[in-house]
DNA sequence: CTGAAAGCGCTTACAG
DNA sequence: CTGAAAGCGCTTACAG
């Protein structure tokens, strides 16, 4: 492995002057760069990262980091993830995926070394440690995701509170008035805190009480297993239920199997909605699962650009972009069954469910519906 | 953020004492190394680990190479990393996730800096560039899968060989004697060579041929729709095919629908065995899949302590390790259906396929079913 | 346009 | 048991 001192050698030249045409960071005479280029190719160099990390404080590698714990969103993960290199990697930077408990606390060693310029963060919770550690570290980030308090924080996230308003609004308009919602609990689990669930439940409930509309909230457990228990469980509770929102890709195929087992049909008798899901997993069920799809894609786009953006110094403003899942409607939904007597509103209370959460507000955010992301605030290379 | 020297000064020692105690690399007196922790503690020390392996040549981080080529495997490839993860934080070492292009282009540059000590490899094709390139880098490295040619190759696999061979006996028992394989076609993509198509095709046409079976292989295109397409065609080939083996979780639901628009069903008149699956896909299905599971965990395991081994200097020999999926039998299988006539054997040749394989067996392997890891050749920390 | 030199923050023989 | 010092392979003001 040849080093830049052998380079610079071999084309005669200091090796201050090999730096600069590696890096273009100087202007080099044609010549010179010439010879320099030549004396690289005899010599096959490679530029060093680690020591040129060590020199200028930077290795251009950022990282994702990945919650170890028992991970849920396995699929959309891996989107994020790739969607997250792609475009690390046309902005100059190479992204990997780095497992990190939810506590953050593998942390500290590797990413105040300087061996990442910055970090992406996915999965986050309402109060999350890690975000607080990369504070005070003074490493930057960008969430996929968002704390309760948003204020100082790069994010770009799913709009969980206009997804379940679009999702209600859409099966109102079929004329359904009993709604579930089945969701993994995660509050007993390392996971307590989860953003995207307790937002969900959170709109959930107020919006179905403002609507008029009678609503039960389901626990659900994973695996297909969990599916059918949920499915049991909620028509037990709510025997007039019609439509169904769930969240939960792997138990999605046990709650249609267990209605089904109950003499429930899809759609005629119960509508059921998969959210912050994708048309593949959509289409691996029979009926075809109508479901709002998550934007996984640009998140991880989004993501990239706004880390990128502040390690550059390209950034006018911390993004805080919000997008809504797009509904995709095929063969799990249909219009409300029609009933013997036109039961009036109910006043049933709603499934208990944490606290009301108070959301703050504090900066100015960007909703959008699923735009191109190349306009997203950075100016890139 | 605190130097090394910074604490030295503090605590009143050199600052190659204070390497001593944070590495544990010479004996420290007890008061002195006390001192030194005082130091560390109030100054909010970490070790930076880019100066350490500049200085060093190691980083304690290894690699896992992800193919960013539209990805098949998408589960395992998760399983097993999680297990490597896992396996590798036990003995001491980060492991990350490293996209990379199936050609190896963005090999050099990250590797050859001494970022990462090693680097484990998945979707190994028959001919590899990647592991040429990693050859001529001289780094260390252990695959997830294996090439042609197996020799000086440290590498842990799925024994794809016998797992058709039991998939075969197991199917074989139950009185079939028309079996087809749907499997993608990937010798037209980047992942061409892709060897665990190629052993499972090669070995399929091999053993149904010595079995006198007749057989089908039936490619098929990614997706529930090109699971419902290989039904069609498949069952227009060869109508009497009662025994299929799958090897694509994605289009495994479509294979099954379409077998059953086409009036065949599951299992009374055909048998489905889902390859290298896992019991949570085939609980997703209805009947719910027999499948062989891969020992996806057991690779990804071992493959970390492989390389680790290596990097140790802890391994005997070159692990050679190969793992049978292990079957799960749930309803998509059961015996064949009772012919008018007993057909008797057929003679019909097989479909096509890549040129037969010669598989060098050159280096003794270790075949096992499914042990437990902790004995596989490195000593541990 | 080019170079000499200090420095990034560690590790590790080598002495004592 | 402890320390002085060279060195890992680059980058980057600073001079010229």
């Amino acid at each position: 492995m040849a080093t830049m001192q052998q380079v610079a050698d071999r084309a005669g030249v200091s090796i201050a002057t090999v730096s600069f045409v590696v890096n273009g960071t100087k202007r080099v005479s044609p010549q010179t760069a010439e010879r320099v280029h030549k004396a690289m190719k005899e010599l096959g160099f490679r530029n060093n990262v680690v020591a040129r990390a060590l020199a200028s404080r930077r290795t251009r590698i950022i990282a994702l980091l990945f919650p170890t714990a028992e991970n849920r969103m396995r699929g959309s993960a891996l989107e994020f993830f790739m969607a997250a290199v792609d475009r690390a990697s046309e902005l100059g930077y190479h992204l990997v995926l780095w497992p990190d408990a939810p506590s953050g606390d593998d942390l500290d060693d590797l990413i105040s070394g300087g061996l990442v310029d910055g970090v992406i963060l996915m999965e986050v919770r309402m109060e999350d440690p890690r975000i607080v550690k990369l504070r005070e570290l003074g490493v930057p980030f960008a969430a996929i995701g968002r704390t309760r308090d948003t204020t100082d924080l790069p994010f770009v996230d799913m709009d969980f509170e206009n997804t379940v308003e679009e999702s209600l609004d859409y099966l109102q308009r079929l004329g359904h008035s009993h709604f579930g919602l089945v969701i993994e609990d995660l509050e007993k689990t390392v996971m307590a805190g989860y953003a995207p669930h307790l937002r969900t439940q959170a709109t959930f409930v107020e919006s179905t009480r403002r609507r008029r509309l009678t609503s039960t909230i389901q626990y659900c457990g994973y695996s297909t297993a969990g599916g059918r228990e949920a499915a049991k469980q909620l028509l037990e509770r709510d025997p007039d239920v019609t439509a169904i929102l769930i969240m939960k890709d792997e138990s999605t195929f046990g709650l249609m199997a267990g209605l089904r087992e109950l003499g429930k049909r899809i759609p005629e008798d119960v509508s059921v909605l998969s959210l912050a899901s994708s048309s593949a997993e959509g289409a691996h069920h029979e009926p075809a699962m109508s479901v709002m799809v998550s934007p996984s894609r640009e998140l991880g786009q989004l993501a990239a650009e706004s880390l990128i953006g502040q390690l550059e110094g390209t950034l006018a403003e911390m993004p805080h972009v919000l997008i809504t899942c797009k509904l995709e409607v095929a063969e799990s939904t249909g219009a409300a069954p029609v009933r013997e007597e036109a039961s009036s509103v109910l006043l049933s209370d709603p499934a208990p469910v944490a606290a009301p959460i108070e959301v703050a507000a504090s900066a100015p955010v960007r909703r959008r519906r699923r735009t191109p992301s190349t306009t997203a605030g950075t100016t890139g290379p």
